[in-house]
DNA sequence: TCACATTTAATTGTTCGCAATTGAATAGGC
DNA sequence: GCCTATTCAATTGCGAACAATTAAATGTGA
């Protein structure tokens, strides 16, 4: 039975459960980027934003902890946004070697007008609330078991 | 009730399934980078390979379709396998605007030591292949509805 | 046949994402 | 205090990812 094999080899390209998840990474990132053209913003630079929106004048360092990036890709994104006069970065005193991110008026203005992002999203991915929930936790529980592996 | 009310705020990082899927995509390209490396691949090169191995001599477009990609991923993409010598790049003869990719027997044989990949996938994930598969039936079936949207 | 639209890859420019390195600031042991 | 290790951000280099454009081949309708 040719098919029922194919259905279980591992090697197979729809079997892999990393390519769901990268798959459906990317269509998010489709479905995300006319909204938030609207903003300003791509995908990674609003995370940042969400981090901030929920906590202001932030370390670099916790930024990159929440969103499991490195300043490698930060540095140059936090440019972006000051840039864009979202945020401003500065030393912090008490330890020269952080940097500490703090929201511009604009950026805390931003908040409002990215209220509805979460609504579209969640009209386009056409599935109940708990649904989502029920999924994301899965994910996170998943993630976070392949963290840990990495970590050893 | 300050706790109940973030944890249904849905401007709160930890409440996107978007930053889950996001996140996740992340941790098993960590995972997956050191056996990767053994391979001289990264993760998407390896996505490449895997459709190849299911079949071969593949039009650059079928590829696309399969991995949501474009040329402007897949061109240099498939450059660099072709100089590791994994693939071959061909003006179709009957359609001379397509560019047929083949294996090369380097990498066909590639596909035997691809073959431990998916185990140690499977047992970094550290659960059992029926959930795998059930989250990943989920997964698919939400891109599937986040690309139609986009498709709009 | 000829004009026009469509399909397909390639190219250009911008932004991530990360490994590896560098350099400055801080912490700890003596 | 002094030497060393650690921490943190920045930098460099490479490989995606994608939008927008270009160019060539093919298809289609008059």
């Amino acid at each position: 039975m040719a098919r029922k094999q194919s259905a279980l080899d591992p090697q197979r390209l729809d079997n892999q459960i990393c390519f769901a998840v990268y798959s459906a990474a990317h269509a998010f990132n489709r479905v995300y980027k006319p909204l938030l053209d609207q903003l300003g913003l791509t995908y990674p630079q609003y995370l940042v934003m969400l981090v901030l929106w929920e906590r202001d004048d932030v370390p670099l360092k916790d930024i990159g902890e929440k969103l499991f990036l490195d300043s490698g890709t930060l540095t140059p994104l936090l440019k972006r946004l000051e840039a864009a006069h979202l945020v401003k970065r500065t030393r912090s005193s008490e330890d020269e070697r952080q940097v500490l991110i703090a929201l511009t008026s604009q950026g805390h203005a931003l908040k409002e007008k990215a209220r509805a992002v979460p609504q579209s999203i969640l009209a386009a991915s056409d599935c109940s609330v708990s649904e989502l929930v029920a999924m994301k936790d899965e994910i996170v529980a998943l993630r976070d078991r392949l963290n840990a592996v990495i970590g050893e």
